[in-house]
RNA sequence: GGAGGGAUACUCAAGCGGCCAACGAGGGCAGACUGUAAAUCUGCUGGCUUACGCCUACGGUGGUUCGAAUCCACCUCCCUCCA
């Protein structure tokens, strides 16, 4: 019988050694005993965006394969930080942090994993009892020279900056998970290649067959140029509103967008190429666009969401209808009125009341529909307006007179 | 342990006693044009105040001065060279 790699391998960036992976699939398929795959992840994220989810994509196809599926939470790990620039040292969680996000976690991975076949696991489990002994002989398994091939070290190192002694035990623990684990198989972002193959050497010494690493890319912003990340501000969250999801994959660049389909549709690779040959035949991009977006949103909001949010989204956008789902919020105000940059502020629509006063001037202002130009207008008590700054921005205000 | 250099707003980077809420670039936001795309052009980009104005901010703490991001002392952190 023959076994389809494509979806294990597809969208992957490396898989090393890729004959040894094929051979131990092959080898689990014969023995019907399945393999182990172990992805880590940091216990201080607590949301999920799509940049995640490469990788738990990519976990979900051996699941559905069949094979388990270990989701290896790093608290003890995480009070380390793995020192991939500038990381600061980060302050040990505490065991409630850990559980609350782990819990977190949960709810979120579990709209691409199946809880019932997957292993939840702590790395504190076993490193907290490997004590300083046990350190020590992990950390005797590995040469500085080894350590200082990481591309990370080896830059700061040149650079002049600091590596503090610590770091370096965080891809040799990592690397004590898999030994722990006895993985068959480790998924990884590409910048965690140099701490899977640890694991995989580590393994080695320890007398277990070595791991298979296999890396998946790092996925770009919204900005298309840095990674995505939640404090860059680039993220599409996994929890994101339907309307928003959808909007954010609307306004990625169009070479962005095939970067996307590319990584994150499940659609068949000959699909998109067949996208793209209608895309340079003249078909307009931004459809091709709204089909991911309906393909994204559905995947996190059930099959009805992704059209409803299309739907919703170009009644806004395309025929400037409004949203629907506009908040009402109650502002009070003294009888001579309550001014409009103190308006858009106290309704969340800009940061500060100077920021207000600008968002007037330079005309991004509207109040029921009708742009407004003068900062020094106010709105009246006893009644409703529409506020909107720019075209995303909405609320809808009752003023109540302030006795 | 010794000698020298550095720390400025989201980032990079000017300023080196008053004209500095701080040049410039990037980023971000907004306007025009569009497909919430790209490119381009324009404006804005500390807070409070209707406003005059006030407050906070140039690593930290003190000091000199009518006045300090700018000068002095000490401290913290980083870098370079020497041991």
């Amino acid at each position: 019988m023959s076994i389809d790699f494509s979806e294990f391998e597809r969208g992957t960036e490396e898989i090393l050694p890729a004959e040894e992976f094929r051979a131990r699939v092959l080898q689990a398929e014969r023995e019907s005993r399945p393999l182990r795959i172990k992805a880590g992840f940091d216990p201080t994220a607590k949301d999920l965006h799509l940049g995640h989810t490469l990788l738990l994509n990519k976990m979900r196809a051996f699941q559905q394969a069949g094979h388990e599926v270990v989701f290896l939470i790093g608290d003890f790990t995480g009070m380390i930080g793995d020192p991939t620039g500038k990381n600061e040292t980060r302050k040990p969680l505490t065991r409630e942090q850990v559980e609350a996000n782990a819990q977190s976690y949960k709810e979120q991975v579990f709209k691409i994993l199946d809880p019932e076949r997957t292993r939840v696991e702590f790395n504190s489990r076993w490193l907290d009892s490997l004590g300083t002994e046990g350190i020590i002989r992990v950390a005797a398994q590995y040469t500085v020279a080894r350590l200082m091939e990481r591309d990370d070290f080896a830059k700061r190192y040149a650079g002049g900056q600091p590596i503090a002694v610590h770091e370096f035990l965080y891809p040799l623990l990592q690397g004590y998970d898999s030994v722990a684990l006895k993985s068959d198989v480790e998924l990884g972002g590409t910048d965690q290649k140099f701490n899977l193959l640890v694991g995989r050497h580590l393994q080695g010494a320890y007398g277990q067959k070595p791991q298979c690493i296999m890396t998946v890319p790092i996925l770009e912003g919204l900005d298309g140029v840095q990674k995505m990340s939640k404090s860059l501000g680039n993220y599409i969250g996994v929890n994101d509103a339907p309307g928003e999801m959808f909007g954010k994959i609307m306004s990625v660049s169009d070479s962005l967008m095939w970067r996307y389909f590319e990584l994150l549709s499940f659609r068949p690779l000959k699909d998109i190429a067949a996208l793209r040959e209608a895309v340079a035949a003249g078909r307009n991009p931004r459809d091709v666009k709204i089909e991911l977006g309906e393909e994204i949103v559905a995947r996190f909001h059930g099959a009805a969401a992704g059209p409803a949010a299309s739907a919703a989204f170009r009644a806004q956008f395309s025929q400037g209808a409004l949203p629907e789902d506009i908040p009402l919020i109650q502002l009070s105000s003294a009888s001579g009125g309550l001014p409009i940059a103190r308006a858009l502020k106290e309704a969340g629509l800009v940061a500060s009341n100077a920021e207000g006063g600008r968002m007037v001037e330079q005309r991004a202002v509207r109040i029921d529909q009708e742009r407004i130009e003068d900062r020094n207008l106010c709105l009246m008590p006893g009644r409703e307006y529409l506020l909107q700054v720019g075209s995303r921005r909405y609320a809808r205000v009752g003023i109540v007179l302030l006795v």
